[in-house]
DNA sequence: CGAATGATGTAATAACATAACGTTTCTGCA
DNA sequence: TGCAGAAACGTTATGTTATTACATCATTCG
């Protein structure tokens, strides 16, 4: 997601997100969407604050978080939990809540795949050693219990 | 994994996993293991810390994060990443790297199924609204590269 | 306009995790 | 047995990640 094609691409999708869900995409957010999607690869909260830290109206925490849960909500962008680190979505899937990312711990690259089903199907030639697989929602106790 | 059975079942199989392996369950990480085992759901390191912390000699963060990484490297213990969390592990699957875990967001039930070939088995009855799914190891590209 | 809501700024601090280094304990082997 | 090396543990300090709380500013809508 360095190329300057996907970005233009990521962009124009988050415009048109916002647009249909009533979200006010503002200069800041669309500047932390920016960083991140222009980042080669996973990248940390706090570089993006690095980044924004030029002159004295720096970013503080906050306000680099808030975007980030901004652009999660609206499923812009994802959190690596393993990596505590972020990374645009690849792909324009608003519906799912669920991105399969397969990362490389060599080169860095993270591929998103995109399974409705999600049944497990690498990229070509991806050797997996590790995975964290983690569903949140109700169990059935607790959704009789509502 | 409250119930004193699963508890002791937890403890007995550590017991063979460090026999095979040629590693050593010292009182620390026994103890660890037990406040982790006994816990009702996910625990946190520094609540770990807090109960450790009766008396002088009381346990500091260093401590608790290596009995950590040695449950987790034999496969004792998992750590639910989005919760910042730890749990034991409820099979005895030492062969597999990666559990599927699902977490109940009201209730903090956690449920470790074990599925050889990940297809995706919910116990009865849960509804998922969001997952985490992140593969870890090598791309093609580095895969070829050694 | 003016109230309500949402977004941002700011300071402080909480929560999570590791680095670095010294000391102790264990293990294997001469 | 005694010694050398390795592994585990103790301790201090610090690094990293994330949130709370509250003030201010902007936008929307009656």
């Amino acid at each position: 997601m360095s190329d300057s094609h996907a970005y233009a691409e990521t962009l124009a999708h988050a415009e048109r997100v916002c647009a249909d869900r009533g979200e006010r995409l503002t200069p800041l957010r669309r500047h932390v969407l920016e960083l991140v999607a222009r980042s080669d690869g996973p990248v940390k909260a706090y570089d993006l604050l690095d980044q924004m830290k030029t002159g004295p109206g720096a970013a503080k925490p906050p306000t680099v978080y808030r975007a980030l849960d901004f652009l999660m909500r609206l499923g812009l962008i994802h959190r690596v939990e393993a990596l505590k680190s972020f990374i645009a979505c690849a792909h324009g899937h608003e519906h799912e809540e669920s991105a399969e990312l397969y990362i490389c711990e060599s080169c860095g690259r993270v591929d998103e795949q995109d399974h409705p089903e999600a049944d497990p199907r690498p990229p070509s030639g991806f050797a997996v050693s590790r995975s964290v697989i983690e569903h949140y929602g109700q169990c059935g106790d607790c959704v009789n219990d509502r």
